[in-house]
DNA sequence: TGTTTGACTGGGA
DNA sequence: CTCCCAGCCAAAC
């Protein structure tokens, strides 16, 4: 009945899509934000996944540790429960994590749209 | 309603 | 990797 509820409605969609995407990143990989938003069809750009990893903070089934910027700098650790957990996490998965960058990120990096085979 | 900001990216220097 | 610039879109002010 009212506007505001298609925008709602299509919002919600390309968030549902980035948490699909997310959760598809297998343990002791990562990927970038860009990554996801080009498996997407680069529908809002990359920044518009960042404020869907913002959202999904509330959600335990998003590895958002996983999800990190093209230089493999871990650019959102702030927003965790703690500063500390998406670098404690990474390491957990075997992924070695100096001064809050990836070391050897491209070995680790997981391509949505390579890998996926889009 | 216009401006600023932000878990970004790619190109050029 | 660093710095600067332009494009990108939603939220916050």
């Amino acid at each position: 009945m009212i506007k505001s509820d298609k925008i709602s409605d299509k919002n919600k969609d390309f968030f549902d899509h980035v948490y699909q995407v997310v959760r598809l990143v297998p343990y002791g990989k990562v990927t970038s934000y860009g990554a996801v938003a080009k498996y997407l069809g680069s529908a809002r750009g990359a920044r518009m996944v960042g404020w869907a990893m913002n959202a999904c903070m509330n959600r335990d089934d998003v590895p958002a540790h996983r999800v990190v910027n093209r230089l493999g700098i871990l650019s959102g650790k702030m927003h965790f429960t703690s500063p500390d957990e998406m670098e404690r996490r990474l390491k957990e998965e075997g992924i070695e994590v100096i001064d809050d960058q990836i070391q050897n990120f491209k070995s680790v990096y997981w391509d949505p749209g390579r890998e996926l085979e889009l």
